[in-house]
DNA sequence: CTGAAAGCGCTTACAG
DNA sequence: CTGAAAGCGCTTACAG
């Protein structure tokens, strides 16, 4: 029970060995006599000595953490995603640091700061939309490696990334929507400015193009993503004079609220119109009605994100050359759905 | 564009001075003579110069961090507090690391070994659950009031606690139930071990007990505040012989399952039953009914927690005393209440 | 297998 | 206001 921090000396001291063979036995044990091993492992334990990270990481020139940059902390769409990501690095005996890009001015701060920093030895970006000169400052250096998309990406970044299979989950959404009989369809999308919105809705036209189902233009409802944005949806769709039979829209989120208040117009899901869903969030299935839609398994993804960096922390020269990862969606159909009208 | 990393020696010699009158121009301006910040500012903006943290951080004996620690980080309720928790830290050029308490065998890991490794200067526990002894290891230690509580807490632990008043919202959700006629109530209460769960549901009582409302055993169901075990609820107060006419739950999630599996049975909430929930989570609003609910504000929790902790970190003696701060809550009228039957 | 010694890159008394 | 120097607590060639 010292009071005063215990330092590698006074281990050495207790276990009469110089600190050199304290540090080896306890980072590389293989190197020292067994004998010593146990000698250093006890003294270690009398003394309560704990490794001090800064000497350590000041020494060995990393830092043991990682840092994920996410759009927007507070949406709870992210938390899977992290928990993955955090269950892999936490086992790997890596800290995870979160940092929010809305308190980042990312514009005038390009992320090999991160690096010189010392903040971390490799970034997760969840946030397609860091500035490109940002990204740029990396190139060149030996953390260009050491920085993955997840969920999100740029495609112009060059960086690897690890996502969902956005296109075959837009496919499926439509296909099912098809093969329920519906000729007429609509889409929900995300904000204009972000990837998946706009692979998602290519997915959609590309498959109703393949099954031969109409889809205007003034059937396509820009949204966010947010809850609030399928109340919009809602709102512009009960104002058409010729409606579709069904809906894809890219987020639970929207869908959930598009329904709701189409329900409260009157219009019955799926009676009326049917609507498909994208992520498969956790109330999907205890919304009423509950919700067909596209299953993301975002847990898998944070962790395959994880594995991903950390194979490349750890130069595993092999995977390194793999810049794409799709993790596969499912569609779950629940009762949202239902055959086309007449 | 120098590749190697520069070092505050690169600086002195380009500026034409110290490195003790570098490292002063950068943390402690004031104490340098203009003429020579000027010229280490330009050497630092020519050279691209970032301070290393290691070297600072065992130098000075901080981190720089704060840690964390969170019962499920895949759970969305704690995002919106980490977001809060988040926004003050970076603004105070502190990085939040995030641990799942899940992953990290509290049992044999005292807390003060996160002090000893250097991995934080502060920490956030969001978990009522660590062990105490744990918790102990840091008594009598420097970093004693540098651990606090958010959202949950246990009170044998004797460390501050920011938290929502949970006793004004289980008092404010059963009044507004009297207040619409009901006499005969029930309650959705979360997990036996859980902090949140007594005081709640000692709320409940004490609510229900100066209205003249009559509660049962039979009428109190035991969730866990997650979704599954609100359809649980609902099937026992199926099976009820007699029932009450409205329903205060613990938590949103379990509220809008109960409602969902009430519904499929053919009891409408609310001309049947009146259900409030607790949290108004951004989907309660969008729900149908649409929920009544107690409304924490989470990331006004988060932000407070983290405000208390950072005070703490910088030694404001005043605040110290401080052990409990309550965030008030606030009831939501929606439409999952409604005036008793008859 | 082990130890003496250098050095990672800073900050901060101390002295002037 | 500024500089020379010590030292934060480790790890790792180097030598034996």
């Amino acid at each position: 029970m010292a009071r005063q921090s215990i330092k590698i000396q006074d281990v050495a001291r207790a276990a009469g060995v110089s600190t050199a063979t304290v540090s080896r036995a306890l980072s590389n044990p293989k190197v020292v006599s067994e004998s010593t091993r146990k000698a250093v492992l006890s003294a270690v334990n009398e003394t309560g000595y704990r490794v001090n990270r800064a000497a350590r990481n000041l020494r060995t020139q990393r830092t043991g953490s990682i840092l994920t940059l996410i759009p927007n902390v507070g949406n709870p769409f992210f938390s899977q995603i992290i928990s993955g990501i955090e269950q892999v690095f936490s086992e790997a005996e890596y800290s995870v640091l979160v940092s929010d890009t809305a308190n980042m001015a990312l514009e005038d701060m390009p992320l090999s700061h991160i690096f010189q920093d010392g903040r971390a030895d490799g970034v997760i970006l969840l946030d397609g939309f860091i500035p490109l000169p940002s990204i740029a400052s990396v190139k060149g250096t030996p953390h260009e490696k050491h920085i993955i998309y997840a969920c999100e990406w740029a495609d112009s970044a060059g960086l690897p990334s690890i996502r969902s299979d956005n296109r075959a989950g837009g496919v499926k959404a439509v296909s099912h929507l098809a093969a329920l009989g519906h000729k007429k369809i609509g889409h929900i999308s995300g904000p204009e400015d972000n990837v998946l919105t706009h692979v998602r809705r290519a997915a959609c036209f590309e498959a109703a193009k393949a099954h031969g189902l109409e889809i205007r233009d003034e059937w396509i409802f820009q949204g966010n993503f947010e809850l609030a944005s399928g109340a919009a949806a809602a709102e512009a769709f009960l104002a058409l004079k010729e409606r579709p039979t069904a809906i894809f829209s890219a987020s639970d989120l929207m869908a959930i609220s598009f329904i709701s208040n189409l329900m409260d117009a009157g219009v019955n899901v799926p009676r009326d119109v049917s609507v498909v869903g994208f992520d498969d969030i956790d109330l999907a299935p205890h919304y009423r009605p509950a919700l067909t839609t596209i299953r993301q398994d975002r847990k898998r993804l944070g962790r395959l994100a994880a594995e991903t960096l950390l194979s490349r922390l750890r130069d595993t020269p092999e995977e390194d050359a793999e810049m794409l990862r799709v993790v596969p969606v499912e569609l779950i159909e629940r009762a949202s759905t239902a055959p086309a009208p007449e």
